[in-house]
DNA sequence: TCGCAATGTCAACACTTGTACACTTATACT
DNA sequence: AGTATAAGTGTACAAGTGTTGACATTGCGA
């Protein structure tokens, strides 16, 4: 059922998206809708849902593989891609719903987010050249990766599907990016004067 | 007529729109609708091209006044997101449509940003200390700023209309995470090993 | 003041939409 | 084997959809 669905978000928008379009696409009489799901944005919801609780277990693992510095951002980076690669379909849901949804949908969406950059934050904290930055600039460095990495996602999806040499392209850009973010980071001192 | 049509990108994304909501909404009958554009796409790009029209004018305002190091930052920052808060329905429609849109609508908006990208790159390329950088990552770091602020411009944009606190923390944000890139932008050489 | 172009109105059409209700079929469990 | 639960079917309806063609009103330039 959620597979026929999943073949939903290729084209128009969810928002845009009528019931019986998707029982249509599912080989199935519109009253049968009823039986899954008691409303369409139940069916957004659930399957927010699915995307979510798969990518968050990919992000464990990534966050787990301790290796030393350079190394592990382009390592993050590369699994982190091939995992949008290998769940396109969620992906491009995702990104429609983050700016296109429902209320409900975008705060679901960033509430995501915004623990992805907590978590990020938190093992930020752990380096050594970080003592001397106060946890509020923490928090603005982390969500500054986040979401250049978010961007460049959208901007690959964008893609056609089997351009690689596009999606490589991508991947190094987005590694180049994340190293130049650490390298300002690495110079960052808290305490500079906020020059209001 | 377009000024009930800003109305619009309030609640609902563009394309889960009908022609009557809009006819409806602009006190006139449906039919109507024919006399202005013979299509709702057509609106749309109209809508587009309004909502860019101004702004390049703004940002060509922003490159001109040269303003040293430190303060431009602050200054383009604060002058950009005010010009945000002015014309919140346009960025509305426009942040919607960015990922929501039809394909034609989304390459439209894509090519406006990377014009945004490239006008950037050129004025960084006069930043003394950035000569030994190469065109493709001068072109990758003003991709990064740009990425950073259109993101922070739609987080903002999801704030209640008045919470000038939460928008000036938006601002705040901004700033530093541009000058957090400035920082790793000083630091970067185009000639380290690709490490691939 | 006339006339014409722009703008708006009305009625009607063929479709699509979400949802309700009453049935039928398949699947699983004791 | 028999039955309860889940899943699917068919019909129906009121409301909303885009688009048509023929007609009415406005406003401005000659």
């Amino acid at each position: 059922m959620d597979a026929a669905l999943d073949l939903v978000a290729k084209k128009a928008p969810f928002s845009s998206l009528s019931l019986r379009e998707v029982t249509k696409r599912a080989g199935v009489v519109p009253t049968a809708f009823y039986r899954h799901f008691p409303d369409m944005s139940a069916l957004g919801l659930t399957l927010l849902d699915e995307s979510f609780r798969t990518l968050r277990q990919m992000m464990r693992e990534v966050r787990q593989q301790e290796l030393p510095n350079e190394r592990m951002i382009r390592g993050s980076m590369e699994t982190f891609f091939t995992y949008v690669r290998n769940n396109r379909t969620h992906f491009l849901f995702v990104s429609k719903e983050l700016y296109g949804g429902s209320a409900t949908m975008r705060q679901a969406i960033r509430r995501e987010i915004r623990l992805f950059v907590s978590e990020l934050a938190m093992d930020m904290a752990r380096f050594p050249f970080l003592v001397r930055v106060n946890a509020e600039d923490l928090q603005m460095m982390a969500s500054l990766v986040v979401n250049s990495v978010v961007a460049l996602t959208q901007e690959m999806l964008e893609l056609d599907e089997d351009d690689e040499a596009g999606q490589h392209e991508m991947l190094i850009m987005a590694e180049k990016q994340v190293r130049l973010i650490y390298f300002g980071v690495a110079q960052w001192r808290s305490d500079v004067p906020p020059r209001t």
